[in-house]
DNA sequence: ACCTGAACACCGTTCAAGT
DNA sequence: ACCTGAACACCGTTCAAGT
């Protein structure tokens, strides 16, 4: 067992995230974690003040893989701002709908206070910080109208938060967006309209 | 002992709501409504196939109350179609803000598949349905673009609730909109210039 | 310093039994 | 027809004890 050198932290995180995966956010539990990583259901407390912690670290690492793929994405979009920006949109809907219940860790009220936990915080602000420099770039280019950015990149968060949530929830049954392909089409026309 | 008579299912959706507004989604459990129906954990199972049941119930009642909600705000808002459909945007939200664990197990995972649930799925359309409604009577006055009612509907419902659920899940600190009324005000402006 | 074993107070759910 | 009592398999969490 390479878990009493100390790296059990990361194999707890590692069960975490794959029981998520596997069973959804109500199999992600602290002793199912340690039963992954073959420990007592009282190691994890070593290592995590509670299961809100655990929770915290899931989150976090939620929000460094979205904003690693947002990165990519735009990337892959060239230098033109108004596509990356496009592209940052549909990068980030299709996160949350690739990996709805990483998603909803990372927004659910598991977590009551987020500000408590530093990590957690940094990485969910840059995944906003880069979202709201696609749109500063655009700002920049002169392609959408001046005005406060602040506002602009919160409308933006919104509305691809919302459209991720409600498709993941399932409330656009009936809308002609509840099918993967159908809804991204959407996505992308309502986004790139609301610059 | 009137739950003898009948209305067993009203007392535990009764109780349900109490324990969701006094300790949030955590706090509501089935055997914490039977405690306060004063009946045994098992007496619910008469009532209930099983807790997703119970929280449909009260997903239910939420929906219903926002619809209640928004139909009184628009009324008060007279007759000019622009401001009937910025009050509906803003009666919204407010109502997420006011009762955010309730907003929460209204979109929230425990009920996986919503629209098992037919009273759920009616509640949960009529007020998406009065949404869409109030944007087609300014489509209809000519005070917005023509176009498919059913992409701006869906636009203005992502943002509303993107809007709610980022302020809920305290997101929003840093961008200006952390407190109850500078958000509320945040939300007016971006609502106002989206339809 | 880090982990185990055993315990506590909770869950959701089932099922025989009572009235 | 509706509810109780007791049980089962789970939780999160604590704490003395082991190495």
């Amino acid at each position: 067992m390479a878990y009493h050198h100390g790296d059990l932290r990361r194999a707890l995180l590692q069960g975490a995230l794959e029981l998520l995966g596997e069973g959804g956010p109500s199999a992600l539990t602290l002793r199912g974690a340690a039963r992954r990583a073959g420990v007592s259901p009282a190691a994890p407390y070593r290592h995590f003040t509670d299961k809100r912690e655990l929770l915290a670290a899931v989150a976090e690492e939620g929000f460094l893989a979205l904003d690693r793929h947002a990165e990519e994405e735009i990337e892959r979009a060239g230098a033109d701002p108004v596509q990356r920006f496009r592209c940052h949109g549909l990068a980030y809907v299709r996160f949350a709908i690739d990996h709805p219940a990483h998603y909803r860790v990372m927004f659910g009220p598991e977590i009551p206070d987020k500000r408590l936990y530093a990590a957690l915080d940094a990485a969910s602000r840059a995944a906003y910080d880069r979202l709201r420099d696609s749109l500063r770039a655009c700002q920049q280019a002169g392609v959408i109208p001046e005005g406060d950015i602040e506002i602009r990149a919160v409308r933006a968060w919104a509305l691809v938060h919302g459209l991720a949530s409600l498709f993941i929830d399932g409330q656009l049954a009936g809308t002609g967006a509840s099918e993967r392909e159908e809804f991204l089409k959407m996505v992308d026309t309502i986004f790139s309209a609301s610059s």
